[in-house]
DNA sequence: CATCTCACCTAACATCGTTAACCATCATAT
DNA sequence: ATATGATGGTTAACGATGTTAGGTGAGATG
């Protein structure tokens, strides 16, 4: 028949539609500030057809925020390629920074805010769990015996690493505008940041 | 007369009336579930009345702001006494998690969200300005040469260690509910990092 | 006693997210 | 061919929000 799959095609489309045109106006104009009525003009549309695409608001911001995690995974998978643990590791904070810098309205959605119980049922795959890319990272450094030996917890240390990166990323973007701080530029911070990390969890015991 | 001083003593106990209602149902019930209508109710007014001693709901928030700073900024002074500035620098970051522990919500205020061009004009006061008192020890540290010799910028130090600290607070924070993440205890893993981050800064040369 | 001030209230407005009820199209079953 | 029924969309509204225009009334002042 043919005629289903066309229905399912096309409903699909303007579901696209919609989450494009989201996407945008959250990435411009902040998430708080863009209101149902504005996405549904943009695609013309009306609010309600919105609504029956997605449950709510929050359903809307949960499924880009997949999107997005997705995307970030498949950025840090990007760094298998890197042989010593301790080099990708630096390079996932890097390009952490660098995904950051590219999508700030995303990424105040994904880790600045309290998500509405965000179910995330991609934890499982390795290709876009990047928490999981990053745990995995520090466990290898550990078995390799690169860090210092009371640190044993990979978690504690991946939780280390990331918000040591996340914390200068999320500062400069909730106070970028306050006159009191005399900010330095993210990337160059970052990476000081990343190197002093490094430098003190590293194993002193001199490597092969 | 005396009955002017009394009329603006009075108008002062409102306003502090609105001041610790407000300041209650935002660190409970969160900033945006607490609404105009409800911090009037809560004190047996009109919301009306509330706008006749701040402009809006951001002034409101915001002047809950610059108590909590100052709150902030006495709890770091009193590490005054301690001399070692590398040393007072770790009980700064350890003060600064406390204060995020017992304040949750304000915390997010103050540092998490976009503030509307917080004008912080309790800048020059030592007493009261955070950021300047963490900047004055890494500076004080500099200067005894503790620091690595690349490490020259104070500001980026400063903003080093601060949003390293920041960092697991806020991803604690916002992130506390989600499931994909075993979080380990914040206090432990806060100091896990100062260390570590001090440990990175310090200049290898051996201390007298 | 008349007037003025000023803290506060009543009533409303615009806008938000959201929903109930309806409508039009069109593939399908009789 | 025509009735049926699902489906994607619309119109109109609801309740809640932040906010404001205009009034009220008690107490200070002349």
């Amino acid at each position: 028949m043919g005629t289903k799959e066309r229905r399912e095609r096309e409903r699909m489309e303007t579901r696209d539609k919609i989450l494009e045109a989201a996407r945008e106006m959250f990435a411009t104009q902040g998430i708080e500030a863009t209101t149902m009525r504005a996405i549904a003009q943009r695609i013309e549309y009306t609010p309600t057809a919105i609504y029956h695409h997605f449950k709510d608001k929050d359903a809307l911001i949960i499924e880009l925020c997949h999107g997005d995690f997705r995307k970030l995974g498949r950025q840090f998978t990007q760094m298998e390629r890197i042989d010593d643990p301790v080099e990708r590791l630096r390079s996932i904070g890097m390009a952490y920074v660098e995904f950051a810098i590219a999508n700030p309205h995303h990424y105040q959605i994904m880790f600045m805010t309290r998500t509405p119980a965000h179910e995330h049922p991609e934890e499982k795959n390795p290709e876009e769990d990047a928490y999981g890319f990053l745990l995995a990272t520090v466990q290898e450094g550990m078995d390799a015996g690169r860090f210092r030996p009371e640190l044993t917890d990979a978690h504690q240390l991946a939780q280390m690493t990331w918000s040591s990166v996340h914390g200068i990323i999320s500062l400069q973007i909730a106070k970028c505008h306050d006159p009191w701080v005399d900010w330095r530029d993210l990337r160059a911070t970052a990476r000081a940041i990343i190197d002093a990390l490094i430098r003190g969890i590293l194993s002193e015991a001199p490597q092969a």
